[in-house]
DNA sequence: AATAACTTGCACAGTGTTGTGCAAGTTATT
DNA sequence: AATAACTTGCACAACACTGTGCAAGTTATT
């Protein structure tokens, strides 16, 4: 039943083809997640009429791009592991940040739009990370007590929605928004500027890995996240 | 040249309709920003047709409800002068939550959607009037200085529409919608969440305006912001 | 009661999209 | 070189919506 025998394998490039269209998806969704299938193929090279050779219909291409973006972070993030809560809330800013970085529209739509249900259930790990780190953190006094927890992990969650957004239109190093990543979430969980600050200088966990070639912009001043 | 002659005075009900029309566009585009004319004729128990009777297409009746409101939180917001730049946002976020909370979803489109470049000019009052606080708030050493002006005055304003937007799913009664906007604004700009908490307590200027009806529930504990 | 002002329902054109069928073409695989 | 696998272009149906014209109705105003 697996090989109906009459038949050949099916071509190679017909992978690459669909490949095309998950990337040229991932692109122009990302620039306006409501484009037209034909503005798809267009990028991808091919015409509107073989994206249907592909994929059932438009909605089932959304979620093939979707669910494996999610999975993706997903894995990334649930990975993140540490004795002190706050550390593990940074790192798990810092990852999302990393990972979604350069898919931040589609991202906002997996989290946001329709499909926010389906995906919900994928980064349900992630959500329960977060909300069990604030809940130690806010036992253990390290973070504030003043909000309840699921409403401050949402908020959480939002903030760094919000640098996403943010840098969208307002372009950010990879480095300073990993840095600007972590520093909000602190102040969202109760932390002061530079208690937040410090905090992070303090941590090696938490330090922008160092060059693969040692020091090529060495002398570039990073104190500060630039406009 | 201002009464033709051969007319009459137009009717009464006619500018009725039109405030309906308005009403159930606000009500209607405020739960789906892109909803037909012919959802939200019905709510305003009208036909599709006699939209067209006041407005001349979805556009300019979109347009209407867009621009007056962000004028009626220009003028409320304007207003907000204060010595002190820390008490001056919190105000600004404060007095933007009681504006808007009644109309989130439409305030976001207003600010995010294809409109925003015609909110702008509106609106660019209020972020003028941010952005001073902040620079103000930063040169007298009560606000964060890690981060530029202009990236923090817009971390501000996106914590606003992020409390706004989690209330929408995540309801929230109006007094801890208030002091959840401060609290979050202040976090922004670099407070600790106990030293926010005390800030705001102690400024009879953010404290909630007492009932008119003196204590009908004051049995209700409302120290913290609940789930 | 007369009449202008307004509403309604219907028909219709137009737009932009999705999804399908099919015949003819191209290309990878055997 | 044969052939299955894939792509393409075109035509077509369907849908949901916007915007307009018009005749017939209803209602406020005078």
């Amino acid at each position: 039943m697996s090989t109906p025998s009459p038949s050949r394998a099916p071509r190679r490039d017909a992978a690459e083809n669909r490949e095309s269209l998950l990337a040229a998806a991932r692109l122009v969704f990302n620039h306006d997640p409501s484009a037209s299938l034909e503005a798809v193929a267009a990028q991808a090279g091919l015409s509107r009429r073989s994206v249907y050779g592909h994929f059932a219909n438009r909605e089932e291409l959304l979620l093939e791009i979707v669910t494996t973006g999610a999975r993706r972070v997903a894995t990334a993030l649930e990975s993140v592991t540490h004795p002190d809560p706050l550390v593990r809330l940074a790192l798990i800013a810092s990852n999302l940040w990393r990972e979604v970085e350069s898919v931040r529209v589609m991202a906002l739509v997996a989290v946001r739009g329709p499909l926010a249900a389906h995906t919900a259930a994928t980064l349900g790990a992630i959500r329960a990370n977060v909300r069990a780190a604030i809940a130690e953190g806010q036992a253990d006094g390290s973070m504030r007590t003043d909000l309840a927890v699921g409403r401050l992990a949402r908020l959480v969650e939002d903030t760094a929605l919000v640098v996403l957004e943010d840098s969208t239109e307002h372009p950010l190093g990879a480095q300073e928004g990993d840095r600007l990543a972590m520093l909000m979430t602190l102040a969202v969980v109760g932390l002061g500027w530079r208690e937040a600050g410090t905090f992070i200088d303090g941590r090696p966990e938490l330090a922008w890995p160092a060059a693969t070639e040692p020091d090529i912009e060495s002398d570039r001043e990073t104190e500060t996240v630039p406009e």
